[in-house]
DNA sequence: GACGCGCCGGGAAACGTTTACCTCTTGACG
DNA sequence: CGTCAAGAGGTAAACGTTTCCCGGCGCGTC
């Protein structure tokens, strides 16, 4: 038995110390496992001497009830489930975050899923969150309204994020996407712009189905939209904008900021400035968005307000409570530097940057 | 009763469809409760024509067993434990995207704690998820070495992710976050750097703990360096920045990527100019470090490598294997914009842009 | 001084699986 | 033709809790 070339420490396996049960706990205390049980739970029934003995008894042996055990029996657990498109996105993080710090607060934990922008996969996997969880929560589920239905239908409560679905009769917490996205565009019109490209998101994206709504309502602007799709993500955001640049927009606006900094980055790669030669937008307003240069205007999704919202109408729901329908929430415009007034009547986007003055030659 | 002015949707109670057991689909398949759990968990002694009359039941009812009874009977689940010390942090994403993945390959899924940056919260979390999970991955744990002991011994899998901890006996993936500070260090003496401030991360960071002793070491290089705390975020590091230029250096280096970012922001706040005045480095290279302007010399962290690994590593445990003791991974050395040479000779940092006026107030 | 009512706490039945153990059947082999 | 082994599948005992139900006891009330 030759001995290997690369050192291996053993890390065996674990030390086989089998677990304190309530049984030993009852013992020790000198009562019943039905007192342990109570004292562990904080029932108010049981006199303050044996709750005390119990406590002692409990922590000298350093007792920790079993969860399987407690689920099993009572029917209840303290974890919730998520699901999102990818954890990738620092825009769920933020979300995921906020309702992590609310549910942590009340004694929940979190059950993560990424579902890896594929529909199909989000349904399987939160079929199978529904059976080991308390509660559900969709961010931004992209499967088709049936599916949501006959989740619904499941023995869980579950609440969407970012996700209207008529007829569906589940919970939502939404930003107000159109409106924002409206503004924006109502930004480029004012600066001037009419030939304008939307970067598209997720096809089964509601968040998608909106800002694209909203952009293309913005030929009332007088504004010329196209769109080219583009995913949710800084790979296929910069892999799009080549066909977007074919259609000679004077501005791309972008599904979300990952893929504004994706066509950012392309952008930079053919020596097309932004926001001289083109002009960009995102949407989201992740944290970085402020950073990149020029820093990108976009959107403001107030995403810890829908962590907390998503939290709050799950526990009301969990605990029995009717539910409130809330509201939209509103995002905020934030125009940094990646918009300005198109530069030329009919600007041509021609990467060759001529002296100072960037005369770009008029095509078509 | 007033009707409420605000519209309520009641989403009331679940439904209140009891779950289908075992039990039910033995009797409709006319077998023994046995055979159905044999069936589900593939046991291969059962007739095929057995296996297809209890599948068919099976669906029919939409039986799913119940995972809190399959992990009290049987002992095992399906479910690790991830603590991270903030979910806020893009530097985890990748590395909890690829171990998802991987680990999700394998039908497992993942119960996520955010530390919050507190240790004793880490310690708290951790102990509470062992219960719970088949394994658990420390992700930089801040917690004392003690502590970690303490875990160690507890009935669990755990590995630790960028956490070197002597005598603690647990299995260990992380970067080689000396080599790559060392290099970066050297590339700033090689510019002419003399004056340097680390912008030291969490005190309790082993990562931390690497990269300052890298940087320390390079006063060897003919550096001299100085050290301002500046924790691990980008609040944390736009609120050091001042303290930083009080010691009048050349270069700012950070301890990681989010810290350099708000040291950037606060630095073009102030008025200096980066790399021109200052030069400034990170560390990980999270995705958002090639878009900033300047873009960030900073170090690759391979997250979605630690990722695999730790999955690998705590799955070889899971399975009773005996694990190899992984090396560290290399982190490369990226040089981006944020670098270059220092202008004057002793450098007195000076925001005063000499060319274009603006002579900024000499601040001590 | 008996009766009844609350409080406490114990016994034991769930909860829904897995799995050890046992029985029965069947086929091979002497 | 009898014996034995192997394979299939059923019975029931875990797994560690929660909680229903009930008995005992102390105290207040008539």
């Amino acid at each position: 038995m030759p001995n290997k070339k690369n050192a291996r420490t053993r890390h065996t396996s674990v030390s086989q110390r089998r677990q304190v049960t309530i049984i030993e706990v009852a013992e020790a205390a000198g009562v019943s496992i039905a007192t342990v049980s109570r004292v562990m739970s904080g029932s108010p029934s049981v006199r303050s001497e044996l709750v005390e003995r119990v406590r002692r008894a409990a922590d000298e042996l350093g007792y920790r009830p079993n969860p399987a055990a407690q689920r099993l029996a009572s029917g209840v657990g303290d974890t919730i489930g998520v699901v999102v498109p990818n954890l990738a996105n620092p825009y769920f993080y933020d979300v995921i975050k906020a309702m992590n710090i609310a549910a942590a607060t009340e004694g929940y934990q979190m059950l993560i899923a990424d579902a890896n922008e594929d529909p199909d996969e989000e349904f399987d996997l939160s079929t199978n969150l529904l059976r080991q969880v308390d509660g559900l929560v969709l961010v931004s589920p992209r499967m088709p309204a049936a599916s949501l239905r006959r989740l619904a239908q499941e023995n869980v409560h579950i609440v969407l994020v970012n996700r209207v679905a008529v007829g569906v009769g589940l919970p939502t917490v939404a930003v107000d996407n159109y409106s924002a996205m409206v503004e924006i565009c109502g930004h480029l019109a004012r600066l001037g712009h009419r030939r304008v490209v939307y970067l598209a998101g997720p096809e089964l994206s509601w968040q998608n189905v909106e800002r694209q709504r909203a952009v293309e309502q913005a030929e009332a602007f007088g504004l010329e939209v196209q769109t080219v799709p583009a995913g949710a993500s800084i790979d296929t955001g910069h892999a799009a904008v080549d066909r977007a640049l074919e259609l000679k927009p004077t501005a791309l606006v972008s599904f979300n900021d990952l893929v504004a900094f994706g066509a950012l980055a392309r952008l930079q790669e053919l020596g097309v400035r932004v926001p001289d030669d083109v002009s960009l937008t995102g949407f989201d307003d992740i944290p970085f968005a402020a950073y990149v240069s020029p820093s990108l205007t976009t959107a403001n999704s107030p995403q810890r307000v829908l962590g907390q919202r998503a939290w709050q109408v799950l526990h009301q729901m969990m605990s029995g409570a009717e539910v409130d329908d809330t509201p939209l929430v509103k995002a905020e415009v934030v125009i940094r530097g990646s918009t300005a007034a198109p530069t030329s009547s009919t600007p041509d986007r021609l990467p060759s940057r001529p002296a100072a003055g960037s005369a770009a030659p008029s095509v078509h």
